[in-house]
DNA sequence: GCAGTGATCATA
DNA sequence: ATGATCACTGCC
């Protein structure tokens, strides 16, 4: 009867390749604490991988600038910048400090597309550079289900059509959010 | 299918 | 200082 706790993601979880990153975080959930102190759960359904400096379509393969500085960092912390001047993008860093790569939250909950689950959430630049966790009012538990391998699509990413080969690797998952609310009986 | 949008970064 | 770029979205 004792419920088990959910687990907050540390950066134990996230010191690890990006592509195994985004792939684990599926079914696990996105926390929000509320102005009111209410938490709101959002299932994570589909992410990006990217993987480094040598991965062109990643903004670390461009070197170290103001703006990706924080995917330089150590892993578990936000990584959040604004794209095409108006949306908000929530990446959680990945890896050793020095290897700038993370994981694009591009679905949560009811969520469709990065840009849109931002502006919902009210996440924006603020985040960047905290630690995912209680006290940044927004952190990841783990899943407490086992997602099976074959509902997990893999594909391209999204929006990344200049990074020549990079652009055509498999570093998008992606699971069925209604599939993935039903597992974790939240639906 | 493509315009909007503006911070960021390279170039100078 | 200037211009190109851009991990998207919404409306045509």
């Amino acid at each position: 009867m004792a419920a088990t706790s959910p687990r907050v993601l540390t950066s134990e979880f996230f010191d690890r390749p990006a592509d195994r990153v985004a792939r684990e975080l599926l079914g696990a959930s996105l926390v929000v604490r509320a102005a009111d102190g209410r938490l709101n759960r959002h299932l994570v359904f589909e992410t990006e991988a990217y993987l480094g400096a040598h991965d062109l379509a990643c903004h670390g393969s461009r070197g170290l600038t103001k703006r990706n500085a924080t995917m330089f960092g150590p892993a578990g912390r936000w990584y959040v910048y604004l794209c095409y001047g108006m949306h908000w993008m929530l990446n959680i860093v990945t890896g050793r400090e020095g290897v700038p790569a993370a994981v694009l939250i591009r679905g949560v909950g009811e969520h469709v597309g990065p840009g849109r689950l931002t502006k919902s959430l009210g996440i924006d630049r603020s985040f960047d550079g905290q630690p995912a966790s209680r006290r940044a009012g927004l952190w990841l538990e783990a899943s407490g289900i086992a997602l099976p391998r074959r509902l997990i699509e893999r594909t391209p990413r999204i929006g990344v059509g200049y990074a020549g080969e990079w652009a055509e690797k498999p570093l998008r998952f992606v699971v069925d959010p209604e599939r993935i609310a039903r597992l974790s009986g939240q639906l």
